[in-house]
DNA sequence: AGCCTTTGACCAGCG
DNA sequence: TCGCTGGTCAAAGGC
């Protein structure tokens, strides 16, 4: 069914290119404090025609778009964490502004392999720690950063706004949508995201505004935090981003491309069929998401806390789950979305977003996305937690090569760990 | 007791 | 037709 349906598909990778991961790997250290940088370049393909060949539709969210609305991002743990292993669930770190804007400087664009819908919003940090948390309606993409400082956090949001209206005008692919989210982190460290979705909306959610299914929410919910089951760290620096959703892992497998193994999740929900590939390296950074299908039921359970991001919110990654809405057909998961984190940044607007035009965010991280393997998590909740939990302070990253071509980075967490704990493995 | 993770094997698609 | 790769299922184990 795939081809008939629409599927979304978030890829976090380290998208840029080879030569530009190898660059960076090799030219650029990590400082020993760590923090990497983060590079995040979302593409999004639009549901024009990602897989159909014709113009993908991407979406841009460029840095001049509002912090708040555009970019929301993972977030930045001062820890390193990223991802969870289980779940799936990134956590980034930020290193300075310096840093970032080194790895902006530095940076340059990165073209995702994949295609056509990458795009590459620069990420900007801010001093402040913002919190915003984003939504994506219908058309709307947004990815919740939350970047932290040394000891403030930051949290960008970054939405794309996709012209839901362009979405399904631009694009006749309907009847399958493929969204495509990259979330990638540059061999550097920085995580680079992409963005692709192609989804078609058409069927299943209206581009334009009305959403019938609850699941374009799903789509960026704003829980950005999980706190429950979620991996916060007890200072609440750090937290997961998860989707919000829970996720069971099915399989895993090393994939020819990758160095990293590919952790295959699928939604807990009943009723809900979409999967999640995760491919992580084995620190447990999350090289690459890709999120399949759309989910059908709103979250689990919203326990976002209100503020987050003070203190130490964290991480809300939006995730891009895939929620599409399922009212059309979209609930077999036809719709991939691909997160592309890390990329080039090649123009973005400020207004809103291009559908076209990649946008390249970079932002400094420590750890992109570490990921433990082994918790589990939690139970019943399914969440995963952050692995490591302690606190890192130092990354590394290094990739290795780029094998095919699509060599992922990786990146080295070395932890420290301090945490206290209360991460790992929340399930009573 | 329930749920999730892990690992191996199987199957399908593609070149 | 064979081989390869990717994806999924199922069983066992652990928390
Ligand atoms: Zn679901």
């Amino acid at each position: 069914m795939e081809g008939t349906v629409p599927e979304s598909r978030a890829v976090i990778g380290l998208s840029g290119s080879i030569a530009e991961r190898r660059a960076a790997k090799c030219g650029f250290n990590i400082a020993p404090i760590s923090i990497p940088r983060l590079r995040t370049s979302s593409s999004v393909a639009n549901p024009c025609g990602w897989g159909g060949g014709s113009s993908p539709c991407r979406l841009t969210i460029s840095p001049g778009i509002s912090p708040t609305a555009l970019l929301d991002s993972p977030t930045m743990v001062p820890n390193s964490q990223a991802l969870s292993p289980t779940t799936g669930t990134l956590m980034y770190q930020l290193l300075s502004e310096e840093e970032e804007r080194k790895v902006m400087n530095s940076e340059n664009h990165n073209h995702r392999e994949n295609d056509e819908g990458s795009w590459s919003f620069p990420i900007k940090p801010n001093p402040f720690p913002v919190s915003h948390s984003c939504f994506s309606d219908q058309g709307t993409a947004g990815f919740d950063v939350d970047f932290i400082y040394g000891s403030s956090l930051m949290n960008f949001d970054m939405q794309a706004s996709f012209p839901t209206g362009d979405y399904d005008k631009t694009s006749p692919v309907n009847s399958s949508s493929s969204e495509e989210a990259v979330y990638g982190v540059d061999a550097e460290m920085k995580p680079t995201i992409h963005a692709a979705s192609s989804e078609a909306n058409s069927d299943g959610k209206d581009a334009n505004g009305t959403p019938p299914a609850p699941t374009e929410k799903d789509f960026v919910q704003e829980d950005d935090v999980r706190e429950a089951k979620g991996p916060y760290d007890s200072l609440g620096l750090v937290k997961t981003a998860e989707d919000g959703y829970n996720w069971r892992k099915y399989g895993q497998k090393q994939v020819k491309g990758s160095e990293y193994p590919r952790s295959y999740y699928k939604c807990t929900n009943t009723n809900c069929q979409v999967k999640k590939k995760v491919e992580r390296s084995h620190d447990g950074q999350i090289t690459e998401i890709i999120y399949k299908g759309a989910h059908n039921h709103p979250k689990p359970q919203p326990p976002r806390r209100g503020g987050a991001s003070a203190g130490g919110a964290a991480v809300s990654l939006a995730e891009n789950a895939p929620d599409i809405g399922e009212g059309a057909g979209a609930e077999d998961g036809s719709v991939w979305r691909n997160v592309h984190l890390g990329g080039s940044n090649k123009d973005a607007r400020p207004d809103g977003f291009e559908a076209n035009s990649p946008t390249s965010m970079r932002t400094s991280i420590s750890d992109l996305l570490s990921a433990v393997p082994q918790g589990r998590g939690v139970g019943g909740g399914g969440s995963f937690e952050s692995a490591h939990g302690p606190e890192h302070s130092s990354s590394l990253a290094s990739h290795e090569d780029d094998e095919d071509g699509s060599g992922r980075l990786s990146v080295l967490e070395e932890a420290d760990d301090d945490e206290p704990d209360s991460k790992r493995r929340s399930y009573s």
